[in-house]
DNA sequence: ATGTTC
């Protein structure tokens, strides 16, 4: 984008005042290349959020951002329902809930030299993964409606899972207010057969080693050291979350009119929070968020019983599990007065800082752990939320390194094999069905993760604490 | 992201 279209705001923001049918400021976070080098989509889209009905502060964009359908990747905003703020799917995106959880194992980068393969072989062959992939676990109607209003909690109950991890998944395993019958028949039809299945695009599960640590207190708290293994998880709510986002995205755009908004953009469909449309949207997305949450928390389940076979002395102990396409309803303060606000984060981390109440003791002291996800064979970080966010981004983060170039040019790039080939001569295993999938995931498809953490630090959004590189990649 | 143009 021409970055002489907005006004340096800090060292690490970039701002567009309120014009033409804009409500609020868009405030871009990220250093001069970041923002110079994003599609003039960003600005575009986040100048559209900018307009919509009961948007609060700003529409944000993170250091990752990148163009989606109607919100942009990487954005953060939130509205007022009581100033007729309204939700909209497109701000949460397809992939609801989509988000990374990181385990920690206890074993050191020595412990797996001997069985690496073996260990890249034996999950590849227990977690399902890829497109249209699925699992083991066949949901009954009333099953589907337990797991979808219990999530993670839900998981353990039936076996599959630890209740030790709840307390350290957002929402503590659980989101509330979930509404199983405003999912369509054709969403859980869809997810039936595909609990506890990794998906497709850029999910994955790796295991990493813990490359550097910056923040020693911080990593500390969180029990990581250099040289630790971890396993990070990253996927969503598959067929169902998609289905849900499809439906009122199409319902949403069909009925704005009738709501008396005015869309800049179709694809910013969205309806009043306070409208049937709107209640419906937001307790069929958080039965999603559910669904996600099972989803992660059953593979974490798989991945043990691989270790358990496979490296006995092995524990897998679940760090923390983040979601990054939500909207959440939350309290913040604005202008020193506290208010209830729906935030959408879409490709965004939520990043609780200090003190939060809604974070368990373990972590009240340090921040919420912000997982970011590298692209393939790139480095992933973990970050901790910062005291003060809350005024900067809603306490948002950023989510991933961000896409630099489209799915169709990567395939038109790069070939699967060479990928693959490359990444092996540098030690990473990759294990994977779609060698498409593997051209499009390209690691220069991708930002520089360390360039994007680097501006969520400098920013004050979150700080950094660790950095991991990938060893084994099992990806979608 | 996605039973990958339902």
């Amino acid at each position: 984008m021409d970055i002489n279209d907005l006004k340096q705001s800090s060292k690490y923001s970039w701002q567009l005042d309120p014009r033409g049918h804009m409500r609020v400021p868009v405030v871009i976070y990220g250093d001069y290349d970041l923002v110079a080098a994003m599609d003039d989509k960003v600005l575009k889209q986040a100048t559209n959020v900018a307009a919509l009905p009961g948007i609060v502060t700003a529409s944000y964009a993170m250091p990752d951002a990148h163009w989606g359908y109607g919100f942009p990747i990487g954005g953060v905003a939130a509205f007022d329902a009581d100033q007729g703020g309204v939700v909209s799917a497109g701000g949460v995106g397809f992939d609801i809930s989509c988000g990374v959880r990181t385990l920690r194992t206890g074993l050191k980068v020595a412990d797996l030299e001997l069985n690496k393969r073996i260990l890249a072989n034996a999950l590849y062959e227990e977690i399902p993964v890829g497109v249209g992939s699925t699992g083991r676990i066949r949901l009954d109607d009333a099953q589907m409606d337990a797991m979808l209003a219990g999530g993670a909690q839900w998981a353990v109950a039936q076996g599959w899972g630890s209740a030790a991890d709840l307390e350290r998944i957002e929402e503590h395993g659980t989101m509330r207010d979930a509404l199983p019958n405003e999912v369509s028949a054709r969403a859980k039809t869809r997810q039936r057969s595909e609990m506890g299945t990794l998906g497709s695009g850029n999910h994955y599960l790796e295991i990493q080693e813990v490359s550097e640590v910056y923040d020693q207190r911080t990593a500390e708290v969180f029990g990581l050291h250099t040289g630790d293994i971890v396993v990070t998880i990253h996927c969503g709510s598959r067929g169902l979350g998609h289905q849900i986002g499809t439906e009122h995205l199409r319902d949403m755009a069909q009925a704005a009119h009738r709501h008396g908004i005015d869309l800049p953009d179709r694809e910013l469909a969205c309806a009043p929070i306070h409208s049937a449309q709107g209640r419906g949207y937001l307790g069929a997305m958080r039965a999603a968020i559910n669904c996600a949450l099972a989803n992660r928390e059953i593979i974490t389940h798989l991945t043990r019983q691989v270790f358990a076979r496979v490296l006995p002395d092995a524990q897998l102990e679940l760090l923390y599990d983040v979601s990054h396409n939500t909207c959440k309803l939350e309290q913040h303060a604005v202008n020193g007065e506290i208010r209830q606000l729906y935030v959408h984060r879409k490709g965004a981390t939520r990043a609780f800082g200090p003190g939060h109440p809604e974070l368990p003791a373990v972590f009240r002291d340090v921040g919420q752990p912000v997982l970011i996800g590298g692209s393939m064979g790139t480095a992933s970080h973990v970050l901790a939320g910062n005291a003060g966010n809350d005024a900067l981004s809603f306490a948002s983060a950023c989510h991933g390194a961000g896409r630099s170039m489209s799915r169709r040019r990567a395939t038109k790039t790069w070939r699967g094999r060479e990928v693959i080939d490359e990444l092996e001569e540098r030690g990473i295993i990759v294990r994977s069905p779609s060698m498409r999938g593997i051209a499009e995931e390209a690691p220069d498809a991708y930002k520089d993760v360390d360039a994007v953490v680097n501006a969520a630090d400098r920013a004050g959004l979150a700080r950094k604490v660790a950095r991991v590189i990938p060893l084994v990649c099992i990806k979608g």
